[in-house]
DNA sequence: GTCTATAATTCGATAGAC
DNA sequence: GTCTATCGAATTATAGAC
């Protein structure tokens, strides 16, 4: 029990607050938004009390910044089956997103927010257009196909995750890679129509 | 002028303050979603008082609700040419969306706000569902596709038109149709995979 | 490091005069 | 039909005690 810690000393330490804040963050942007998350809300999950959110991280902006830290890890095109490139990122997507709130906070708050899709297209430019520069066979053309990639991935993301369309959630992954998986191989390799 | 109007009678009618409530009520909930769209912003921009939208619409649910009523007007199967139908759809959806703010606010509100989410889901269930029904070669599984369909849609909309990455901005129409339609129309009738 | 108290806004909603 | 005035609640953010 970390009451038992000596009287005068912190509770706990800085880091272990300030990262148990970061976790309540992340899942109310994800679960409700930038507006909705309140500063309040978050310190209650994190069981401390708000002014320590604003001690940490300064302002809501703030706070919002360093909990939207995120690396898609998106696997290096080397690692990749030479066939099947889109369906092994279809599943990497999906298991980001099982598995990372950030995800899905970034995405609600880059659609209601000015600042949040701002750091939306940071991600896209500085992860997803790299990656497939190094996929396909024109890499002058990479942004404008990792646009196209990304518009199916995050469609699928919003159907599936946030707007929660029926047959998009009870969907297999493995039906959603099998869909999915050759739409992304063809824009990330196939001649432009 | 309207101040002309004989002594007692409305400044103007109650059928044209309501549509200019709903025109500004459209406007502001596509460009700052749901939570920070407010009344008074809405009312300010119609040119009334806020009270005015609370007497009309009772509060700011049933404003919403009342702004967000949509008709995607999916032309029936029968108008598409019967090959292209993918690209057909797309064009139709790339006009509604440059030509209608419902479509944005309502994908806005729909990722913020639970009682948004339900509306685009009924949206989906009531005209897409249907049409991609009238299409598709197994019926049965007209939800799944229209789910496809929708994520790919969904998610150009989103790139394009809220989260606008630029490549996705500068694209022009005939490259997304060319790009998308192969897309949609295999979503809409090939053998599943 | 932690918390109390509170300032300063802002919002949705109501009551009532004209 | 329209507007003024205002209530009550909620929010971010700050100042300062312990």
């Amino acid at each position: 029990m970390t009451t038992e810690a000596p009287a005068g000393g912190p509770r706990r330490t800085s880091g272990a607050t300030k990262a148990a804040i970061l976790d309540a963050a992340r899942e109310r942007f994800a679960a409700d938004g930038y507006e909705r998350a309140t500063i309040r809300a978050i310190a209650r999950d994190a069981g401390i009390d708000p002014s320590m959110v604003m001690r940490y991280y300064g302002n809501k902006e703030g706070l919002f910044a360093a909990a939207s830290e995120i690396d898609l890890r998106i696997p290096r095109p080397e690692t990749l089956p030479a066939v099947g490139m889109g369906a092994a990122l279809v599943e990497h997507f999906l298991d980001r997103w099982e598995n990372d709130d950030v995800l899905t906070a970034l995405l609600r708050v880059g659609v209601t927010n000015a600042a949040g899709a701002e750091r939306v297209r940071a991600v896209f430019t500085g992860q997803m257009v790299p990656v497939v520069a190094g996929i396909c066979p024109d890499p002058e053309d990479a942004p404008r196909r990792a646009a196209l990639v990304s518009s199916q991935i995050l469609g699928m993301a919003i159907a599936r995750y946030v707007l929660c369309f029926p047959p998009a959630v009870t969907m297999s992954r493995e039906d959603i890679v099998d869909w999915l998986g050759p739409t992304v191989q063809r824009y990330l390799t196939a001649e432009r129509p």
